[in-house]
DNA sequence: GGTAAGTCCTGTAGCCGCTACAGGAGCAAG
DNA sequence: CTTGCTCCTGTAGCGGCTACAGGACTTACC
């Protein structure tokens, strides 16, 4: 058994994120020492650092839920990968769209040494050129 | 003289987000009609303009703010630069960042055919492997 | 002139995923 | 027995909107 300080220094999850996640069904409510402090044991903190990894890759708190689900009951791999597919897709998507700016903001930058009257970056903006 | 839905369709800025950016002060208040509503100048529409496209670009209502008094004073292109390569860095960590996901996503998804017992996906989020 | 539909007004609450307090209670070490 | 640490609850804030509720005004049509 473990106090929300000793969890969170194993899982990497903050201390008031864990409370956080209790409050929003995440994780279940853990019982409490007399004093009324959450006593953890080992499968929280596993399902914690579950949460994170999945965190660190970027899947929502609902897909989290989901994912969980599909952990517990075992086995159902096609709706992981569905939804791990989806969330690959919507990154390919983001990446897409920074690509884009990047390529503008880089171009309107160039300029700037280039141009002597006005400013590039400035113009892009006002006149919504270079796009 | 334009009313607040005019210079929305205008623009392309919600109405309810023009609202917003006056309440924060990223648009000066305009002029009121007898009744009361809002009635906007071309400026304002202008300057509307000059937000959207910024914001479409990723600059933060912050940046803009100082953009907007950059455009304003008129000839500082090297701030604007300045902002512009620091946003244009963080738009490239974002996409590397996001490169890596898409590899481990897609590194995990691709095993889902191949393997036959477990989830590669849910095992990824057990173990911490695959990163 | 009346009325119905459309646009606008203010103010407040919600979204996501936390994070940061305030103000207190419990607990371990010296 | 006090000091300092961890923990507790509850609430408010971040960014950047968006979505109401419950009115007031304006416009178009008869």
């Amino acid at each position: 058994m473990t106090t929300i300080g000793g969890v969170s220094a194993l899982t990497g999850v903050n201390i008031e994120t864990i409370r956080y996640y209790e409050r929003i069904g995440l994780v279940p409510k853990p019982p409490r020492t007399e004093g009324g402090r959450r006593a953890y044991a080992d499968a929280d903190a596993k399902r914690l650092r579950f949460i994170r990894r999945a965190r660190d890759l970027g899947f929502s708190i609902d897909d989290i839920r989901t994912l969980l689900r599909l952990a517990d009951s075992g086995g159902a791999c096609k709706g992981a990968q569905e939804i791990a597919v989806r969330h690959r897709d919507d990154v390919r998507d983001k990446i897409k769209t920074l690509k884009r700016l990047d390529r503008t903001l880089t171009d309107a930058a160039a300029q700037c040494g280039r141009t002597t009257r006005g400013c590039p970056i400035i113009d892009t903006l006002v006149e919504g050129g270079l796009r």
